[in-house]
DNA sequence: GAGTGGTCTAGACCACGTT
DNA sequence: ACGTGGTCTAGACCACTCA
């Protein structure tokens, strides 16, 4: 496997390197593979070391490798399909849904927050924190803004905070009918808080899903989750979902 | 500004630098506004060109800035929404939708999309090219795989191939009755031929959006659309979707 | 302590858009 | 022709995991 010379097309090194090791990955190796280091491969494919990481950032990018400081890269396994559009006339905490509360506080909220909460920019919110595990592993981290408004019968003094608090206003949040919900999806980079709960890097890609939930006329919560880009594929809809992956055989055209 | 000293927690230069660059873009700069150079920028905090680089990729990532080659590196606007759940009840190409289509080949179909298709690896589908534009600009490029048996009574000898023949294509397809769909999103980068459509360079992060429709009990289309990651929030749901941006202290839009 | 990936440097040259 | 961002190099050191 020396360097192949075709550059009649000056494709960038790093993009012809990504796609020689993409069908390597298909033909060579197998999921949880451990791949030979970087500085190795650099030297095997006569590129510099940097150049070699551009290559590797952007199969991890499409979830093909999984690379993790002071162990190695590995070969990783097709992206799990997690359910995110489910639930449609459900509140966040309703019985059996896929999140668990891990703390609660009453803060007033970033101002981002308190438009789209269309509530005064000086009321408190209640922010419940919640994570989401999948086949034994994180793949999510969620912030809840819930006004104060939408959970008026909470009793402050039974469950004062920590996730004791979280469960009983998500408990509060049922009582109110849910009318619908918005929900969007964009392209972020993991703050340092959500990063170390995903066990990631800060700034690691992630698919924030922010969703409104709607009652009364109003935005009785709002949710911010970000997922893992590089594990998670997100499913809509009635059933499973697609699944389409690489494979060996591409690009008949 | 010179370089802040606060290295009890050694942060990463390029996170920091990502940091103080952000809340420059909200306090100092407007939309459309032009950075200064890389090299200028880098000398200014006092770090090598690939360190600042590696700052301008994440804001890149995040929607923030807009890099052009030859150009310049500007304030990019809020990303704009782009509507992917609505016609629930429509197939592609019926009236109004957002997409034009651009041509339409008859190939055997890769291994990966077969399966999807759940139809024998040989038969051939019809492979229809469409873009999206949205406020001027392209959005999305999409392939469309249609198995033959969907539209049976296409006739192929009055549209040969091109836009007139996809369109063809997508009429046949309107007789079936949609049963439902699935879809599911997820980080992609963007082909050669991708990236060209958007206007990009190759390798581009960019949200995959797979659908998939059913009809007589079984997958009639298939969708696999490429959105750019760093314009499009994508939007689900009834209404038009939620709205949260970075921001200083106000939203002035 | 050995080995891994992560960060950083100071250069060089290239491809592209504008003038 | 010039200035921009994009690619690439050959080093160095750091942070982390694990035996």
């Amino acid at each position: 496997m020396g360097t192949t010379q075709l550059e009649s097309v000056p494709e960038p090194k790093y993009w012809h390197l990504r796609t020689v090791l993409s069908e390597a990955l298909d033909s060579e190796f197998s999921v949880g593979e451990i791949l030979p280091n970087e500085r190795d491969l650099a030297a095997r494919f006569g590129v510099a070391r940097a150049t070699l990481r551009q290559a590797l950032e952007q199969l991890e990018l499409e979830g093909r490798l999984q690379r993790r400081r002071g162990v190695g890269t590995t070969v990783a396994p097709p992206r799990m399909g997690v359910a995110v559009g489910t639930d449609q006339d459900a509140w966040p905490g309703a019985a059996g849904d896929a999140w668990q509360p891990a703390d609660c506080t009453l803060v007033v909220p970033p101002a981002a927050v308190a438009t789209a909460l269309e509530t005064g920019a000086e009321e408190p919110v209640h922010v419940v924190r919640r994570s989401r595990v999948s086949h034994g592993q994180p793949v999510a981290a969620e912030l809840l803004y819930i006004p104060a408004a939408s959970v008026p019968e909470l009793t402050a003094i039974d469950a004062p905070s920590g996730a004791s608090r979280a469960r009983a206003v998500l408990r509060e949040l049922q009582h109110l009918e849910l009318e619908g919900q918005d929900r969007a999806v964009e392209l972020g980079s993991a703050r340092a808080d959500d990063a170390k709960e995903l066990d990631r890097l800060p700034g690691a890609p992630v698919l924030v899903v922010t969703t409104r939930f709607l009652a009364d006329g109003r935005t009785a919560a709002l949710s911010v989750a970000t997922y893992r880009a590089d594990t998670c594929r997100l499913t809509f809809g009635d059933t499973g979902g697609v699944e389409i992956h690489h494979g060996p055989e591409r690009q008949a055209s």
